[in-house]
DNA sequence: TAGATTGTTAATCGATTAACAATC
DNA sequence: TAGATTGTTAATCGATTAACAATC
């Protein structure tokens, strides 16, 4: 009963709320409206009142939303309050970009381990890590319990690389090969692709 | 009369349709029916023909669609049945993947400059670019005549930059920093970030 | 108290799915 | 001809918006 299904799209909302609410904390703003939310998320308001009320009553009649109790309350509806380790599979230019990448930091996650299956790249340093092989992935991942995975494979291999990560235990996986991944409903995917994502928006050209 | 509008949602996935398309035309496949091209894409196969059907009569009752036909309609469709010219700011980690990422050829892109703000990285080179001044960015977009831009900038930059593009002319931004851009009606923008895309799934872990 | 803004209900709008005649 | 699969219509399902009583 306490379990109504919340809706995929607006769970896929929720961290841009979290994320304008962060940015206005970091202003030094103390309450915000679902008013004034809406027009820094480009969203109604009524849509960002019906969104968080599907997980209490977190506002105040007349005054709105306390930015830090909201921002609170985000994260831990999105189980944020946390830190959760990150494989990451590739350690191509984006690899690298990804394994220096700072905000991570206070979001949630942590990259702690870096695999690619070329040998030349194998046991090189980036930053603080040191290259593993793929080979050993699976037993690495198993044994650190790792859920959340991200590849920078080429499309080729994302597949095969998938496979290998659903068997080791991983439950997510943000995938920046463009190709689909087939993988147990169990697991999620979330997709990122520049080609994808640029050709969005040349239809509006 | 002949404009209907076409909702968002349904370009969205044209760009989804289109990659597996190509990807069956590399392995060889001549013809595929909206079933097998649901089930690479995970959509199911009515909604596969609804969305196709809003452009014209692309496929053959009983054998389904040809592949090569079907690609060359949707990058028609998407405009992508040319090159689009898009420039790059920031020139970080993802800066350099995303200049020296070969997953633009043949999808309708190609990067043709790439600027930053910091006097240090300016001038230097990136594969065959030389990273420009962003003081010079407004009137060289303009010069160009480029309507696309990806964005790597910090957080705290993006929207200047963004002001900046769209003075420039720009008309469509890939975003990669971490917020909500405010720009005016006629310009595109598409958000990536790895963080927002992981928040999307720790809900269900 | 007067003004502001929430949480929620009902109304609207839009998207997805099921089903099937048309036809290759 | 028999089988397969499209394009489209109608039915269903779900998401968004408008409106307002409740209340800070």
């Amino acid at each position: 009963m306490n379990v109504k299904k919340i809706p995929d799209i607006i769970i896929g909302r929720l961290p841009v709320y979290l994320r304008a609410l962060q940015r206005m904390a970091d202003n030094g703003a103390k309450t915000t409206s679902s008013q004034e939310l809406g027009e820094h998320v480009g969203i109604s308001a009524a849509q960002i009142r019906k969104d968080i009320s599907q997980f209490g009553e977190f506002g105040k009649q007349g005054t709105g939303y306390s930015i830090q109790f909201l921002i609170d309350k985000l994260r831990e509806i999105l189980k944020v309050d946390r830190v959760w380790d990150v494989v990451l599979i590739g350690a191509g230019d984006l690899g690298h970009a990804l394994a220096n990448y700072n905000g991570f930091q206070n979001r949630g996650f942590r990259v702690v381990a870096i695999f690619d299956n070329d040998k030349n790249k194998v046991g090189q340093k980036i930053g603080e890590f040191t290259v593993e092989d793929t080979d050993t992935m699976l037993e690495r991942i198993k044994s650190m319990g790792v859920k959340i995975a991200m590849t920078t494979v080429p499309a080729s291999a994302a597949q095969e690389v998938a496979d290998k990560l659903v068997q080791a235990g991983v439950r997510a996986i943000l995938n920046y090969a463009p190709v689909s991944l087939n993988v147990p409903e169990n697991v999620k995917v979330q997709y990122t692709d520049p080609s994808t994502n640029l050709q969005r928006m040349t239809y509006y050209l």
